[in-house]
DNA sequence: AGCACGCCGACT
DNA sequence: GTCGGCGTGCTC
């Protein structure tokens, strides 16, 4: 007997011998440990059993079998299988994905896992206290009745609600009622927005039918979880991140993705490249359940869906309790430079506004998007920039080890005591920017206290919350912040955002810049004012009077959509189109190319003027690899499973050549 | 992905 | 004369 075993690399699978003696213990959906290479042993998962001996192949047997049950059930193996076709990427990806760390040992621990004990499920404890739901005001119950009549013919809804609406309280409603039809609830967030707020919000109501499931998590703590879903006593609600969509759910009635325009929903790297809202939507209809999207700035492809009525679309736009949307004042930054005005990164009116919020004792936010992609030092005469030996971008500073680091294949290096091009020995840090903010913000505002929250001060998700917590506390006057400040925070004594240079984010190259722009800054300006206060936020921009800034200001999304989706429609991108990048790499640039053309001029031959490049992608070389990039553009209507087909064809034809011998193809599906 | 095998520089 | 640098090739 043979067994088809995924493992945690990325491939398919590999068929091994199955010994006599644990032929009725290998079952679909157990746990084995097997041999691979030379002395290597991995945990894989065993997708078949069957009699065909691999040809040309030496074979050798499973070493041991690790668990007396399956631990991925059918549902997981065919949400597997769908996040390997339709994401372009090896089983093996997706199964190093779907299976906590703690689950797929290699080497020696694998081996004495099947010696240890299983941990039983933890017993259920006597239950905690459980508060009893808060009513909903009007405004909501009507959205609540809206998302259930929805629910009567259409799968997916988006809920789209103004900040500050009350879209929890929804949730919290809609979570109970499925609880008591006995069945499961997926609540989807976003992992910055998964603070112990939230946490403890819904702890209240739901007690111990509650998991909560977070990429910070240790691996036992994750573990825990899994087996427990897998179980008879899951967790009937799971709160949790993008990776939570692979646990093991057995009866799922709802999917909430909260924030559902959120990035950070998509995975970028590694394979498998997943969005995790689309995949949750495919994961609720396996179950036959139903999913609610939310969000107060829907990404166009929802709304494009729901306007279209694909989806289900409730809108909520009244505030809780009536509370005051912000006013957005833009401040012409061009006219007040021009008046050499500007008091650094400050104009007069910011100062003003921040001045008098200060004397009354008001707290508030400043927000600035970070210029690069992080800080690096550059030669103060020379402008020497030190970069990665490997790969095509500057080291990241890191100034608590006076290290120099490359994000993507790690290569640290101190940072040079002289300049290697001129020999001096002063270097300028090119910073995130907050810094420098907060070192204006001494000068200027005397005796205020400032708070930073970036990359660099809020690395782990405690000093994330530490920071919340100082700033709730009112341990500082003024949160200084990039992209961090705008998730979900509810501060209350907040009365001023300021928004230092809102131009940055609308000049990427980026055909989605603009929509991303008016959701952060429509986020930002969202901290602004809570608990009847009025909040104030001055939007400081080069470009006052362009349409995208007037969007802004007056939050009119439709009119933001509408103007863009007349670009989206001209320029053939989403959601008129479907997009597929298709990346090769190899570490001989000028055969890269060749191949590369290659390639090219064979899918031209099927998707003709659907493929464009290919290009060198900004970072054109990583961990020593070349790197292009060529992109497909799909009527949104195709057939994708053909796509699919041809370009799996052309990969096979393209690694068949000789010299494509150390060729990588990969590909992301429905980039960001 | 990892990890062994393989071919060229600074050491006992 | 060896130890080890990381390039590259393969994994049922």
């Amino acid at each position: 007997m043979f067994a088809d075993i995924t493992l945690p690399i990325p491939f398919d699978s590999f068929t091994y011998l199955v010994p006599s003696d644990l032929e009725t213990r290998v079952m679909r959906g157990c746990r084995v440990v097997v041999p691979l290479g030379k002395n290597k042993i991995y945990t894989g998962v065993v997708l078949q059993t069957h009699n065909n001996a691999p040809q040309g192949v030496e074979i050798k047997a499973i070493m041991e079998v690790l668990d007396d049950h399956p631990v991925v059930n059918e549902q997981q193996f065919k949400f597997w299988q769908w996040i390997a076709h339709y994401y372009l990427c090896p089983l093996g990806d997706v199964m190093k994905a779907g299976l906590p760390g703690a689950m797929k040992p290699t080497d020696e621990r694998a081996l004495k896992e099947s010696t240890r004990k299983r941990k039983g499920s933890k017993a259920t404890l006597p239950p905690s206290s459980i508060s009893p739901l808060n009513p909903l005001n009007p405004a909501q119950q009507k959205a609540m009745d809206e998302i259930e009549a929805s629910f009567f013919d259409k799968n997916v809804t988006l809920l789209h609600g103004v900040t500050s609406s009350g879209k929890t309280e929804i949730y919290i409603h809609l979570i109970d009622k499925c609880l008591q039809q006995g069945k499961q609830v997926l609540y989807l967030l976003p992992e910055i927005a998964l603070t112990t707020q939230i946490t403890e919000r819904l702890q209240c109501f739901f007690g111990d039918k509650m998991g909560v499931y977070h990429s910070k998590f240790t691996d036992a703590q994750r573990l825990e979880i899994y087996q427990r879903q897998a179980s008879d006593q899951p967790y009937q609600l799971i709160l949790g991140v993008r990776s939570s969509i692979f646990l093991p759910f057995q009866n799922l009635g709802l999917v909430i993705v909260d924030e559902e325009h959120e990035q950070s929903y998509k995975q970028q790297e590694p394979s498998p490249r997943y969005h995790a809202r689309n995949a949750a939507i495919m994961l609720a209809h396996m179950f036959k359940a139903k999913t609610l999207m939310g969000t107060a700035t829907p990404s166009f492809e929802v709304y494009h869906w729901a306007r279209k009525d694909r989806y289900g679309y409730v809108q909520l736009t009244q505030r809780y309790r009536d509370m005051q949307l912000p006013t957005i004042e833009v401040v012409d930054t061009k006219e007040a430079k021009r008046k050499r005005l500007m008091k650094g990164l400050f104009s007069p009116r910011l100062i003003e506004v921040m001045r008098a919020a200060l004397e009354r004792k008001e707290q508030i936010i400043l927000f600035q998007n970070r210029r690069g992609f992080s800080s690096f030092i550059e030669c103060k005469t020379c402008g020497w920039v030190p970069r990665c030996p490997h790969c095509d971008v500057t080291l990241t500073l890191h100034k608590k080890t006076g290290t120099l680091t490359c994000h993507y294949c790690g290569y640290t290096t101190r940072i040079p005591e002289k300049c290697p091009a001129c020999e001096e020995n002063k270097f300028v840090d090119i910073g995130t920017g907050t810094e420098k903010v907060e070192e204006q913000i001494t000068q200027l505002f005397e005796g205020a206290t400032t708070l930073r929250m970036d990359l660099d001060t809020a690395t782990t998700r405690t000093q994330f919350e530490r920071i919340i917590s100082d700033f709730s506390a009112h341990k500082a006057d003024i949160l200084i912040g990039t992209q961090m400040v705008t998730k979900g925070l509810d501060f209350d004594r907040v009365s001023v955002v300021g928004i230092l240079d809102a131009d940055t984010m609308l000049n990427l190259p980026d055909f989605r810049s603009y929509e991303r722009a008016f959701q952060t800054l429509s986020q930002v300006a969202g901290r602004a004012g809570r608990n009847n206060t009025a909040g104030h936020v001055i939007l400081q921009t080069r470009s006052a009077d362009s349409d995208i800034i007037r969007q802004i200001t007056q939050a009119d999304y439709w009119q933001m959509f509408y103007t863009q989706m007349t670009e989206r429609q001209m320029f053939h991108y989403p959601p008129f189109r479907r997009l597929i990048y298709v990346f090769l790499r190899h570490k001989d640039d000028k055969l890269l190319d060749h191949l590369a053309d290659e390639m090219a001029t064979r899918l031209r031959a099927v998707f003709g003027e659907r493929v464009l490049g290919p290009d060198r992608p900004p970072v054109a070389r990583i961990h020593s690899l070349y790197i292009r990039k060529m992109m497909l553009k799909i009527e949104s209507h195709a057939n994708t499973d053909n796509v699919r087909q041809h370009l799996l064809a052309i990969q096979q034809q393209m690694l068949a050549m000789p010299i494509a011998k150390n060729l990588n193809i990969y590909y992301d599906v429905d980039p960001l």
